[in-house]
DNA sequence: CGATCGGCTTGGATCGATCCAGACCGCTGG
DNA sequence: CCAGCGGTCTGGATCGATCCAAGCCGATCG
């Protein structure tokens, strides 16, 4: 009545499969099963045996052949977009590390891709096509976002970190950061401090990102009676652009205070004190935005607006549960408060 | 004789299988997987008319199928250590996208996870056993790198980005930049300029890596018989830490050049000339370590050595390539040329 | 003209976990 | 005495791609 002893059982290196601790626990393979995946359908001992065995054997679920049967990966894939420098690379990568670690809690992986060139959609399609992953987190989504339209139509299961901004329909979940608000959080902040006179530095006005970031300063200003006319530029998102904006503005404004756009901008802010002998902080005031590591590690240190990523990466992965439990899942939308951290500069 | 249809092809939403593109070209599941797999197997006109199907069905080989049945993933995995700020965070990142690219080309994805605690283990056991990852980029190996160790005990197949500091006999591939070379290019770069007093600031002579980039300097300085004496300090990799050595060191020593293990070293080492009104560059010349956003974008620019992680991806990938080849293969080390970032601190 | 050979093709088995239907067990309550 | 209970067991099918051994076919050679 001896068993043939599987192929298996004489290679070392293979691992325990549910049979061998079916044999060990001398159960039958659906209740090894069931005391994986629905323990408690099982009566105590027959766990508590089954459960000896697994560890008996180090048993460990092969992921292949469960990825197989129940159609699902718990994989959560991401792209990478194209390396490009500047803060918004390193926001993302704090988003990564919090979505990885999130994801991790809720028993998902992240599976990182790249897209080959400026094709937006670029890997999307192999991966979901091979099954290779159960939903998408989609980042860049200023572009027009031709992925969220792409993904929606395919029908595969994604979350975005981003407004679906010209697309009021859009039927996606999504979880954001108020940007206004923070900036509006740093204007009062400075007003707070005394300043009256408050320039903007921010981005093209075809950048929905920098418009509504753009939107808090002003709201603040209007809301104390102050007025914004002649205080703000728009330039590229680089030091240069900052430094000559900013001394721009320092001739014809005379502003004592600056908020902008990004770390990157500010730092531009500061070259230009510095050229002049002015010390931020002391003579003028500068805020950022990002609060990347420039922020901390530069001379007075910059007063930056947070972005509260963990909380993204939360609400993301949240998102990410309900839309894999109820296919039907409405999407909702998210938006986020950032925080401020203030420095020297302020 | 008409085939019973079946379940799925009645489930719109389900991709299309191997079957199913077989019927569609007249032909076996067996040629169709040769077309995918071993395409000079086929005739000419035969490989034709299932590419065709291929292509009319949209047809993508389904991962887990494979997976389950070559008992490989095409994943290699990858610790995302816990987030401490710092530009060593930095340099991973930067890795991390390197390796995603080079990686997609080997045709393999990267699969981040994150380790709960202090364990450097943790998470590693499960995605091994559960054969989720073909096989892992370790990088944190300046620990005493439990890892390796733990890896090879398992015959876990791997590729470290850093050098096994304290195990001589370790016999696994590793690719490292070497730091050495970096620091002595950058003393050099300042001997070149007239600098005869150069200073360094390091980590605590218990750090590898740091000891290594001092070895650097210090070579660099002997070979022009200069004296390295009383003009290094052994301190925390912060930005407070450089500021106090580099304001001790000019106070004591009083070099007119700094070279540092790291750019938060380096910034420190802004703040004190920033505090004492020195001119970094132009009084006081500066080089870090890492070329991070910061040395960009801080204000003269930051002259710092850049590590070639692009080039580090590659290697890496080529050794797990080869490792997953031929499984016999014997490690080897790679250590990589780092370059000079020139800027205004120098 | 028939035997042989190489190139293709074929059906069936396999990977390991899960799903499913049906049967079993000793026990209780009507 | 039988139906029903919950916990389990059993065998078989299934997911989709790949492996394997056998079979087929036309072409070449003696």
């Amino acid at each position: 009545m001896e068993r043939v002893p599987r192929i298996h059982s004489r290679i070392p290196a293979v691992a325990p499969t549910l049979a061998d601790v079916a044999e060990r626990a001398g159960v039958s393979r659906q209740t090894v099963s069931n005391a994986v995946n629905n323990p408690d359908l099982l009566r105590e001992d027959t766990l508590a045996r089954v459960q000896e065995a697994i560890v008996e054997l180090g048993y460990v679920p092969n992921r292949a052949a469960r990825n197989l049967r129940t159609r699902a990966s718990h994989l959560v894939g991401m792209r990478l977009s194209p390396l490009i420098d500047g803060t918004a690379t390193a926001v993302m990568d704090r988003f990564v590390h919090s979505l990885v670690w999130t994801s991790r809690e809720a028993g998902y992986h992240v599976l990182l891709f790249s897209g080959e060139g400026p094709d937006p959609l670029e890997g999307y399609d192999d991966l979901l096509r091979s099954t290779a992953v159960d939903a998408f987190v989609v980042t860049d989504t200023y572009l027009g976002n031709p992925q969220a339209t792409w993904l929606r139509e395919r029908r595969a299961p994604f979350v975005a970190f981003g407004r679906p901004w010209d697309d009021d329909d859009a039927r996606h979940p999504w979880v954001d950061v108020d940007g206004a608000a923070g900036t509006e959080l740093a204007t009062r902040h400075l007003l707070d401090r005394g300043h009256t006179k408050i320039a903007w530095i921010g981005w093209r006005k075809d950048s929905f990102i920098g418009e509504d970031r753009r939107s808090g300063w002003s709201r603040a200003l209007r809301d104390r009676g102050l007025s914004t006319t002649g205080m703000a530029s728009r330039v590229e998102d680089t030091v240069s652009s900052g430094r000559e904006a900013s001394a721009w503005l320092l001739d014809e404004a005379r502003p004592s205070a600056f908020v902008c756009a990004s770390d990157t901008l500010a730092m531009g802010v500061l070259h230009t004190l510095a050229e002049r002998g002015l010390h931020p902080g002391r003579d003028i005031a500068v805020v950022g935005f990002d609060d990347s590591q420039v922020a901390q590690v530069v001379h007075p240190g910059l007063t930056s607006v947070r972005q509260p990523l963990e909380e993204v990466a939360v609400a993301v992965v949240r998102s990410l549960e309900d839309l894999l439990a109820t296919p039907s899942y409405v999407g909702e939308g998210l938006l986020l408060a950032p925080s401020l951290t203030v420095r020297g500069s302020s």
